[in-house]
DNA sequence: CCAAGGCTTTAACTTAACGCAAAACCTAAG
DNA sequence: CTTAGGTTTTGCGTTAAGTTAAAGCCTTGG
């Protein structure tokens, strides 16, 4: 297999020794998603640790009435797991869904266990998951104390920062920007045209096109 | 110092031989907080982890308006750290702040260091973490999917559970109220006669009677 | 070319939640 | 006893956000 390359360059598996990632090689579980399947479901009691060689997983919250909140999104290099990979009969709580055609490794608790028990990989699990913990953090200020075109405005920023050009096309659908802001489709809808309004972006049925960024800015809050 | 009989009875230390707990006393720094007093504040960079002696802190959270949001409580014996305890320059998300007069003991990280490489701690911290985390979990999804009452409802629960009787004496003001679920002074005493106009709770300026647990938990949603 | 299905947009309505302000009440200090 | 300061309670006006419903638009597959 050519999955020890994969570790080999992963800084999480950098404590380990040769025959040790040869030993994981062996024993992880290579498994492909289609877009919209799931890796697992939240109350599940899931004892695994995943990587993603490829594609996007999302943790996705779901309410009782069905409305949809995606917590974060892993994306190709990430390491996650389900609760009961650290003690038994925690339920999972989130969903793990596939974005788009999606390539994870697998590892269950106990194929991991003799590993686990050496220094490093402990450490390293603890860091991840700090940065996991600041990542629902942040979700958590921002659904305490910002208002729905606050979360929106921040959601365009990050878009926006990630290509050079002031245009993004509309890949999300509002169902999308919904799930990620923390509402539904029609206040998601409204709120763009509340931005288009105030001449701070422009919307069209293909694109959005910023126009404004510092009010944008002003309008996510701080940062 | 008779500190080495807290750490030994303490799971978290477990782990140690006995000459790695000596150091440990050796190093501690002991702190006495008196009620309303900071232990850490947001935004610090706070390279410590503490262990509670005896007393409560809670990790509160600050709108840009001043709205407090009380995320978590750490009682006697639980351990908690600043995320520059994992990496520096991490800014400390929440303050830590005594709710009572409290003894605390702090490690840096530099004292704890070379203790943290061997494999037992490094475990047991990423065991901690999912705990806490899971604990962040559970309020992102009240306060993304429960209205107000729900979340009351279950703060209430909460307090009829850990005394036997019917009744709770009102310790907690409105205000403290208000920043465990969320919401302002005003909302929290309005849900607070919400229920008790349907018989659900008896209010009084002196205490807060339980009628009919059923119903409350139904307000409380799921559980 | 047409129709079906999905996504977007708008409008009208409803309500939970918030802020302000004032009154009521309680406690502790002088 | 009186007052000052804090807490609770209530009324009122405002608004952000969720709901329902319907219309419009676009793409895809017959």
């Amino acid at each position: 297999m050519n999955l020890i390359s994969v570790f080999t360059s992963h800084p999480f598996f950098e404590p380990l020794a040769e025959h040790e990632k040869a030993y994981l090689a062996r024993h992880a579980l290579v498994r492909k998603l289609a877009r919209e399947e799931y890796l697992a479901t939240q109350g599940d009691c899931w004892p695994y640790l995943f990587l993603i060689l490829e594609g996007e997983i999302e943790a996705v919250k779901v309410s009782t009435e069905g409305r949809p909140l995606i917590v974060t999104t892993f994306v190709s290099g990430d390491i996650f797991w389900g609760p009961a990979f650290f003690e038994a009969d925690l339920p999972l709580p989130i969903s793990l869904e596939a974005n788009q055609p999606t390539t994870v490794v697998i590892w269950s608790r106990s194929t991991l266990d003799p590993l686990l028990a050496k220094g490093g990989i402990g450490w390293a699990l603890a860091r991840l998951m700090l940065r996991y913990m600041l990542r629902a953090n942040v979700l958590l200020e921002r659904l305490a104390f910002q208002p729905v075109t606050a979360r929106l405005a921040r959601l365009l920023l990050e878009h926006f920062q990630s290509t050079e050009s002031p245009a993004i096309p509309r890949t999300l659908t509002l169902d999308d920007i919904a799930a990620r802001i923390g509402t539904t489709r029609e206040v998601a809808c409204r709120s763009l045209y509340y931005l288009a309004d105030r001449k701070i972006i422009d919307v069209t049925r293909t694109e959005l096109v910023l126009i404004d960024r510092e009010s944008l800015i002003q309008l996510a809050g701080e940062t």
